[in-house]
DNA sequence: TATGAATGAGGCTTCATTCAT
DNA sequence: CATGAATGAAGCCTCATTCAT
């Protein structure tokens, strides 16, 4: 996706488009079975390479999903950090994220995440053990927290809620596996289920107007 | 935990017992290492059995896991039903039931109803196979769903906000794994996160008058 | 069955009789399942004790079968002589053991006895490695021998056979497990497969006369 | 055995030797010691290869017994097949066959296909619920019925004995496990064995010729 | 480099046997 | 004696990984 296509050798580029194959046959599967059923077998069978030539990319099948989670959240981060570019104030960055997020939920890209981090077979995997997610983990949190701290600042979202806290409720707010189902089930459109989500969010983490009361 | 006593035989009463050391033991791992790594044979020791006893229990281990999920689950609803019978208005019905689960997060049990939803591989093996656990999710809703509608008549609630949607946001917002780190990792009380996450959710959910009651 | 009934103790005619039930249960489920599926629990359940009881009969599975081929050929061997003492000439012994065993491949005992003959899995395990079952297959031999032997000497069977062939085919000849199969899906009676068989039989081993024809 | 050795790609051919030698270990197995006792684990390593090995041949235990029966039943068929066609008569084409079958005892290849068909275990699993064996089965009575048939209108066999017993009675005579013992232990030689048995079974069916002694 | 046949550790399940009650 | 819960060895099968071609 962000491969340059012309000054490498030839070789070198089709390795790379074979790598980037095996990773979205990967992903596919993770997300379709888990990380069990996720077999190498398949996952050559989907590329249509033999089994053999995927341990040429990746030596062993925990590399390989960490290889996946790698390319995910750096794919991940940058499109935020594209949003986040484009957009001037706090709040508005943050709808960004969320219109794009909730988007990227009917993805299976944003899915596969979910389920590297929600699983907890592959929490303990990855999370604890290994450095490389937890760092791009903490870069994603980052960007998190410098909005809502400008936000608190702005006087956009309520300075009595700790940024963690607030990073956390984002994350979970649009993390959700189920949205999908409401799509399916109760026949909403994505774009009104986004305007719901969006709406829900920013209210619940706005700064308190003098008119509201606390609801404890 | 529900379990008579006094009236029953000794012998039946000791079965009961070691089934839910089963259950609590297959728990446990479920939620540490997930469906695949929780090994039958891992299950007996820490309950200090042998593995053939755990089949005199349970026929399979895809059995003992539904025994689980069914187990939790009917627990987990009829804990509900007392908060529920205890508050009046559907306000301080929620806030009794954000405290509960938020509670109920860091205690295993409600940890593994979330890890068996959210595991593709277990939720294509039981929800969409198996009519049980569908009937307690339905169960669920059902609750969720009078609430949020009752709040709507009596305009603690959006009423613009579709009420499935308003149930999949209130379960999405407790379901979040993440609140245990941080508490582990941002030092805040138990008790301030759930006041958190507790005027977040209302305040997203509020009707959108000045004239807003007080949930509890 | 020849168990006497008097002179005993109580207990020791209800031990006895539970013995025999227990050998009956194998028996039937030897028949109908061969050896690995008959399985200690199912004959404990067939004869209405707990499995442990089995084992105060019988010190393991292997010991139960024996104790089962001990009796049937006993039983065989028994009533074999009866027959032969109440027939007059060899043919008219050899007919009366004919009859005698067409009729019991349609019961279950003799069945059992082939099975176990039969069976490689259990042949190795039985003729091979225990004497009792070679000694009992003797006793069968020598009454076979002797009426084969006599036999030949008045004339009635072929003289040039050597004895220990005519026993083979006799035997061979009768453990057939096919006439069962015959009887139901060929519509013969049982009284019409003994006088084939029966007549089968006797011309095959009987003394050559100068009009009979040579087959090749 | 029939396999061509020319034609075929290298790799090909290696997988089918190494198909064949698998049989051949389950069927010695199978003969030794019954199917229960034959454990994938010894097949393979009687073969000398690891246990996958043998299910990247089989799918399943189930179905290597399966295979192992065709092929020795197609073996089995056709061998019979080419004495049928060198023979001329009735009387003759049972001689050959009588003469062949004999034989085949000492082989193992036809000890496997007695020990599937007299196995109650594997009868269940076979006859009654797979059409191949049935099949197959079949072919080979259809074969015995037409020799017969064909036999009684010459007058060589007794018009009055049902075709189908006479069917049996053959298989019955010459699927003798006990034969093998009379050469080991009574130090007969194979063709006299093999002349006794054929003259058994000549004089057994024969037309009745005048002369000829009624025994009952 | 690419292949895919071969490997064997590991998981689920059964069942003969034991033993505390 | 009788029971049947408990045991654990052993068997079938899968699949990540290796390696000769």
């Amino acid at each position: 996706m962000t491969t340059p296509h012309t000054s490498r050798p030839l070789k070198e580029r089709q390795r790379e488009e074979r790598e980037q194959l095996i990773l979205d046959a990967a992903e596919a599967l993770l997300v379709e079975k888990g990380y069990h059923e996720m077999a190498m077998d398949e996952i050559a069978a989907r590329v249509g390479i033999a089994k053999g030539t995927v341990y040429l990319h990746f030596p062993s099948k925990e590399e390989l999903l960490l290889a996946l989670t790698r390319r995910d959240m750096s794919n991940f981060i940058a499109t935020i950090d594209q949003h986040l570019a484009q957009a001037s104030t706090p709040a508005a960055k943050l709808a960004a994220l969320v219109a794009y997020q909730l988007n990227a939920v009917f993805g299976s890209r944003f899915q596969a995440l979910i389920a590297i981090s929600q699983n907890p077979e592959l929490r303990t995997r990855f999370i604890d053990q290994k450095s490389q997610f937890a760092l791009q983990r903490q870069q994603l949190e980052e960007r998190l927290t410098r909005i809502f701290e400008d936000g608190k600042v702005s006087g956009d979202f309520a300075a009595d809620i700790p940024t963690p806290v607030l990073v956390s409720l984002f994350e979970t707010t649009l993390a959700a596996h189920r949205y999908q189902q409401l799509v399916t089930e109760h026949h909403l459109t994505v774009e009104d289920l986004i305007a719901q989500v969006t709406r829900f969010f920013f209210k619940g983490v706005a700064a308190e107007t003098p008119h509201e009361r606390n609801p404890q």
